[in-house]
DNA sequence: TATGAATGAGGGTTCATTCAT
DNA sequence: TATGAATGAACCCTCATTCAT
């Protein structure tokens, strides 16, 4: 019915990105649970439009998260298919993964809230994330190389926490720690 | 005036440890973010009772955790003074820092928080905690045991981290992962 | 400039008799406060076509509703020509002004509401239907057959009043109650 | 725990009477769908103390109505109980209730509406009224007087939409309507 | 003419905090 | 000192309505 109009509907995509923009930083700032309005007025944008586009903040979050998490899972099939050993498979795609998550700092305390508007993003995590780490664990678990009685749901959260920054407790913190936790789920020889 | 004052000030002690009991079951069910009312309505006691133990959400929350963390730090100078392995010390001592975490299960969102009310207990823990893990440390690093690139400050962080809980991710999750996180810790022989 | 205004006025005319069927079948769901856009996206078109053709709801609602009204309006003529007591002429006419608004069956609420949005309607009511019933009970009066006291807008606004449909107060409900208001306004012998 | 402050309690009982003033008022002028925050400001209390002495809408609605149901029930009690024919009880119990509700206009809205927020109101009428008017029906059924095919709740409902007034519908012509009702519920002989 | 994106007023509700008694 | 009533800021969310394309 609409074909036409290419200016339009490309000052709507620019809006819906201006939100997303927006709302990235406002989490980073404030966390997930920021106020609407926030969004709206650092994107420019009156209060309805943020709903128009999103109609809860759980659409929001999870669209404000979703195209680094589809990285994240593209990471670990090519990880999966690179010729290196598993363990450091599994030890980049982590990498990766805290890069995402001390990026998106609000991500950490997102994925461990129980607020309902956070659901979605968590299942999305369940869906996408969990297998992909999953796989990863499985091939190091197959070539001996990491500890069966890891699993990737557990690993996945334990990372997320441990990427929830603060004064003092910084990315490279955060990533240290990371690091040793990794260490320890190692097969033990 | 001061009729029998011994009376009033004992009815007063009794309400600031009925505070103290109420909030800490409170923070356990709702978190350290519920409603003042509650932890009041718990106690049984007004609103403005609240106000006037606790001017502000940081100073209840810092009472109600102080009495634990001054039981961690006699641990820690005891277990300090017991002849075992500074690793194993320092794993005993950790175990017992958990156990707190994961009990009054609002602590670990509270540590990592950075909202202002929660501030006094990020500072208590700073002066008292650090300085007791820091010791363990020490000891660990001195036997060539622990590896001397471990912070006290940021290995409890972590573990605050690691102990935040939620659904499917539990109390033994969180023990698993902080025995990972620690083997991470052990020097690299 | 012209270009086949034939047609193009074509498509104005279906767009608002779309809007016409829309509209009728969301007030029968929901009310005549139902939500513009509800209505727009029933009738399949943009939501400012919707304001193009009806300024205000107010607008709307009575175009909705003319139709059937000069419907009425001319039953009245057509009882008032046939050789039947005028009291019955009244009853079969009030029963097909029932019919129409238990149909209809926001339209009770319409004509009670002091909504200056339905204002309109409250007014072609009284121009069109009114008059229509006036003459059916001056009818019945000069038979001798329906008390002089009756009023004909009065009695239509108890009859639409009477037909606010509800749960447990359904259609026969109304029915059997129009019946006997209507029966109460029999002469008294 | 509270005694004394005969005086507190006296203020927090007229803010209370104030309310229900108020909400009486604004629900005569704007129904009972009026703004919480126009209750507030006529009352001249905080928004706040609105939902402090009534939780929700249904509450505040029930409130304001309950005495006066409860009077009605007394009424038809002793009107049931006074040597009089069944239909004239009857017929001065529908008055006092047209009374009642033609006085707090906007009640005859609320026993329409299928509004959640109004559902107690409902219910209250139902467990309250309908009972009082089913006894003198029956009454009237008994004497001969009442044709038994009326039911009270049926009726009660009618008489509620007769009272619902607007301009040109006043008190007067719902009285008129709602006495022809009743003529048209007495026994057929 | 038609579209539907954008706007922002409006109304519900929660709670931290103050303060008269 | 204790109480809890009152306050009002802050958030959420829903539409009616406008207007650039």
């Amino acid at each position: 019915m609409t074909e036409s109009s290419g200016t339009r509907q490309a000052g709507v995509r620019r809006n819906r990105e201006a939100l997303l923009a927006a709302a990235a930083a406002v989490f980073v700032e404030q966390g997930v649970q920021a106020p609407i309005r926030d969004i709206a007025g650092r994107a420019g944008v009156g209060l309805g439009t943020v709903y128009r586009h999103f109609p809860n903040r759980a659409e929001l979050v999870t669209a404000v998260y979703r195209h680094q998490i589809e990285e994240c899972v593209e990471l670990a099939a090519a990880l999966g298919r690179e010729p290196i050993a598993p363990a450091e498979a599994l030890a980049r795609w982590i990498d990766a993964f805290v890069e995402f998550l001390v990026t998106k700092h609000g991500l950490g305390v997102a994925l461990q809230s129980e607020d309902p508007s956070l659901l979605a993003l968590h299942t999305l995590m369940l869906d996408k994330l969990v297998p992909a780490c999953a796989s990863l664990i499985a091939a190091g678990v197959a070539a001996d190389e990491i500890d069966p009685g890891v699993t990737a749901y557990t690993l996945m959260r334990a990372v997320g926490n441990l990427c929830i920054l603060g004064p003092g407790y910084e990315r490279a913190h955060a990533r240290d720690m990371v690091a040793r936790l990794l260490a320890g789920c190692r097969r033990v020889r």
